[in-house]
DNA sequence: TTTAATTATTAATTTTATCTATTGAACTTT
DNA sequence: AAAGTTCAATAGATAAAATTAATAATTAAA
């Protein structure tokens, strides 16, 4: 038995006429003929009485009723996968890593949510590795986050890259520069991020002094870019800090000269996250809401975290 | 989609394991894997999670208690059509034609209603043509009649071969006797059932005396074996009669010789009619009523009726 | 790092559905 | 009755598909 057997007899009960029936299943009528004949021999039951005009038996009826069922279930199976896929509406849960989510949620948010109020989210502030853990939890549905991630069971979807860029105390000498090269940084006077955030493990990519052990006179580690930003305001050292975080007039940020690192921001799922339109709508909503140049760029550098 | 992919999600969603679930199909591990990720490909939806342990996605689920309920109900459908022709419960029309309504019915009836007690039977005597029109049109469900009766809507079961024999008045020479030639029988003194019965039209095969027309000094045609056995036996004619309806003790009776003219007994249904069980168990319990040397030999001659 | 277990890939094979062309059977119309 | 018409069945050829055996690539476990 298959499907399209079962297509076949509701057809022909519903045209009484093998032709009619063939081209209703976009097939010839030999076809349905046969195939009709093969479900008789197989469930061992005459279906169509033959005679004219042609109409099921009293068994027949009983079969043709449930075939429309069994149809009618796998049209409902098919809408069911498309709808998941489709429909936006729902609440989901969304993971969004610190040094983000203070720059990035309030450019989209706000307006995303009025746009679509069938949908309702509820926002958790993590750090990366504790987002990903959720996701495959199922205790998170989305993840904002920089990538990639090298986690076969998460799904990710890349969003813009943001321009990494030196926050210089004016004395030194990075200060002097119009932009900086990222092999003349020394770990030297370097402000980072407290271990667990990711754009720390980026910075120290790319300050990478290889070997060449240093011994800091200060060794301040903070949780956020504002921290770090007052010490230097503060005339103490540097650091390196994306580009949504600072006022690209403040005379302390440098831009690297090109090519610029970037991180990449992506969204994460698990790979079993159905709902296709909202990653989409939802990486247009954030695409549109941040700037120009953050899209995609070959002069730029994707700096990796790990 | 067809049937055994969603066998195969069904499956693997049980063992979580291809080799198992492919040995629970009957197939290899590649065909599983190949099935289940076109089954995926067609929805456009991960099913299955491969990192292991392996288990379904969110959708996966949904697309798999679906494909649980579609195969149950195919499961249901070959058991209402087993069921339907098995089962032997119900209430069931019968039609008989009067030739053999009184002589056949007492031999086995009530026994086969007391053996089978969820069935009932409501019988009514008919000729021939009305069996097959209330056959047709549903307002029977089995004949018992005499064939062949060239008709494609209806079915028929052969059930015994009764022989027809010589009921002769003492004062005709087939009296005297021992056996009959058929073609020594003459129209002259011939009795006939009337009109409409099935087993005349038998009798005039037998007895024709191709084109030479016969003026009778009496034309008696009865409704009953009865009554031309009361006509005989008061010394006038002879009539054929089938054994059943007949003493063989009797003397006025002679069989015919070897090849002897039978009657083919049969149980008639429409095509449609699928309680195979039913038909199978009422022509053994004819069978078992009646007399040994009725049972199919070809040393018989079946006589048509039309 | 090996080993074992699990899933994916490939190429050949078999099975199946499907098509075209034709035949056969049952009605209609002439 | 003969011819035409409609309808379904049959046969042979073709294309599509599922399936397999063999093997490779992963992943997990020891």
């Amino acid at each position: 038995m298959n499907l399209q057997q079962l297509e076949y007899i509701v057809a022909l009960d519903l045209h009484r006429n093998h032709v009619k029936a063939a081209e209703h299943c976009h097939v010839t009528q030999p076809t349905l003929s046969m195939m009709v004949k093969k479900l008789e021999d197989e469930l061992e039951v005459k279906i169509f009485d033959r005679t004219q005009p042609l109409k099921p038996t009293l068994a027949g009826e009983m079969v043709i009723a449930r075939a429309r069922q069994i149809l009618q279930e796998v049209k409902n199976m098919r809408e069911i996968v498309k709808a998941e896929k489709e429909t936006l509406d729902g609440e989901y849960r969304l993971g969004v890593i610190p040094t983000l989510a203070p720059y990035l949620l309030p450019r989209f948010l706000n307006d995303f949510l009025e746009k679509h109020p069938s949908i309702s989210f509820s926002v958790v502030e993590l750090q990366t590795n504790d987002i990903i853990k959720q996701l495959k939890m199922n205790r998170l549905d989305i993840g904002i986050l920089v990538t990639p991630l090298d986690d076969k069971e998460i799904r990710e979807v890349p969003v813009y890259y943001e321009p990494i860029l030196v926050y210089t105390s004016d004395n030194l000498k990075y200060f002097h520069q119009e932009k900086v090269d990222a092999k003349s940084l020394t770990q030297e006077n370097l402000l980072l991020l407290e271990e667990g955030h990711c754009f720390r493990g980026q910075v120290v990519n790319i300050c990478s002094t290889k070997g060449r052990k240093v011994h800091h006179q200060l060794n301040y580690q903070s949780g956020s870019f504002e921290t770090l930003k007052g010490m230097v305001d503060n005339n103490y050292g540097y650091t390196l800090i994306p580009e949504m975080a600072v006022n690209l007039k403040n005379k302390h940020v440098k831009r690297f000269v090109s090519p610029e690192p970037v991180r990449e921001v992506s969204l994460a799922v698990h790979q079993g996250f159905v709902k296709e339109a909202l990653i989409v709508k939802l990486r247009e909503a954030i695409l549109k809401s941040i700037p120009a140049h953050f899209k995609k760029n070959e002069k730029y550098i994707r700096v990796k975290w790990h």
